[in-house]
DNA sequence: TATTGTTATACTCTATAACTATA
DNA sequence: TATAGTTATAGAGTATAACAATA
């Protein structure tokens, strides 16, 4: 009935939202398999909170939506492989902050390269028209995914 | 380099990309984690190639690039939630051949409206310049998952 | 007493190696 | 002998419950 009334309001709305959630989720998929990451899709995650700034294991905890073990669990193999260090809160001495390594913030810089290549590759077959829309539509599309 | 040939060709390519790829990724897991998926990431993943036809063990272990082993588990745990059923080959007995049941098929529709409804809601508060620009580079994007 | 993080334990998904049944 | 699938076992990821250290 949601999808009968907005049919209604705006013409072929759903084959729209159908047409692009797949063309973002393929394109998503890809980028995850072909770009060639050397960590694991939750590791990644944690390494680019951590490129914002340093944080507490409860932080990162909250912020990945995992349990305070489980974080605890990654950050340890993170700190194995040398990708973040961790050190005592200033103040309270409860807290652990971890922190990005040298290594861990040219291994954000790499992946992030990596995939800035895949897509760039892909647009470069494309006609000056056809960046201009998706210019225009990345913006809003921008919007949408902030919202 | 790569990127500096890049960007002297076609201004801008570069943050074109990574602007459209950050877009398509979140949007892309917001998705996954606000439609209130009931099966896994890995099932669900079993369940589309199976919508499309009923496939052997093999067959879907090949596709979803996972060994046999596990295939043969996520499978079982299908089959205990009695979203799939196991047949035997009509002509090989070593083959198993998984189908969809029929709420295998309508946890897969299910699954899918969710998903565009996630889409449709966002899509709802944009105006019609706004939406025939996404309609214009949803087939470029569709291109370019599919390449 | 409340909070932060770790340890103990268990469940799931991944893998490889060894095995069974069939071609 | 080769192929399809299962069982055995192990290594990560997830979780909750119980614990230690600190506020």
């Amino acid at each position: 009935m949601g999808q009968a009334s907005m049919t209604r309001r705006r013409p072929a709305l759903g084959t729209l939202a159908t047409d692009l959630r797949l063309a973002c989720m393929r394109i998503s998929r890809r980028i995850r398999l072909e770009s060639g990451d050397d960590v694991a899709p939750h590791q990644f995650s944690v390494l680019v909170r951590l490129d914002e700034r340093a944080r507490s294991i409860g932080d990162l905890a909250a912020t990945e939506r995992v349990s305070a073990p489980s974080m605890t669990r990654t950050v340890n193999g993170l700190v194995e492989r040398g990708l973040v260090a961790r050190a005592d809160h200033p103040e309270d001495g409860r807290q652990v902050i971890v922190s990005l390594t040298d290594l861990g913030r040219s291994t954000v810089k790499d992946t992030r390269r990596r995939r800035d290549q895949w897509m760039a590759v892909r647009l470069g077959v494309l006609d000056a028209d056809e960046l201009e829309v998706l210019r225009r539509a990345t913006a809003i599309l921008a919007r949408v995914a902030a919202e």
